[in-house]
DNA sequence: TTATGGCTTGATGGAAACATAAAGTCATCA
DNA sequence: TGATGACTTTATGTTTCCATCAAGCCATAA
């Protein structure tokens, strides 16, 4: 598809897949999928409790960005991650998250500390 | 349970992260910033070509996720990654990019191969 | 003190994303 | 065949994001 023969400058694929990635339960269904390799729409369904119809949309989101294929066997629709690299994209972040809370734990206590230290504001 | 790894809040959080990470600008920001430890915003202008306003802004959006530190120097301000695992997640998605594409190539390289061994439509 | 340079913040109209509901598709079953 | 189940797509009002411009710091120079 165009999609891919003319891509965008590189920052602005980047910056669509990280958007894609932007919502909370896209990143959840992300999550299953790399938990169980397949799973099925009534599974999601059943793990988040969502509407069918707004499920589906963030699924077609998904599906847009080629981060999932959707597989129908017969009337049910099994989905998988496009690529393993996706599962290791959301271990990169989520050690990032953690990062970033542990050095904002640390400035916290570096301030009082520093506060202490020179006597109460 | 995935209930138990990847708590729904966590989710939230996560898609904040990849949500401030989805802006051109701001992807262009953190590579510069990759590529060399500490930038000023005045390097910043030169490299974009943007108004000076507009990448305050998008600075704005970092620092506030915390993906950023701004050091003020008399009149300039010096930014850098607040954690090197910043440029590692821009790796990841680099990576996660290039297995994307390569897939698609393969599936157009597939389909033509097809659609070639049964005559073409 | 006023002025200037370097950035940031605030305000605003327009574009994109979101949640919900209605309608549509496709496969299976009666 | 018609009906039902499992999803997806379309349509909608609402919220959020974005680019632009005006105004506001803060530090240095005059």
């Amino acid at each position: 598809m165009a999609d891919a023969l003319f891509p965008a400058p590189l920052n602005e694929v980047k910056a669509e897949l990280f958007k894609s990635l932007g919502h909370p339960v896209r990143i959840r269904v992300l999550e299953l999928l790399s938990a169980s390799p397949t799973v099925s729409v009534a599974e999601m369904l059943a793990a988040t409790g969502l509407e069918a119809s707004h499920l589906s949309q963030h699924l077609a989101v998904l599906r847009r960005q080629n981060l999932v294929i959707a597989d129908r066997r017969g009337s049910q629709v099994f989905y998988t991650l496009a690529q393993p690299a996706v599962a290791d994209l959301l271990k990169s972040a989520r050690k990032l998250l953690v990062d970033i809370l542990q050095a904002n734990q640390l400035n916290l206590q570096q301030s009082v500390a520093d506060a202490t230290s020179r006597g109460a504001e």
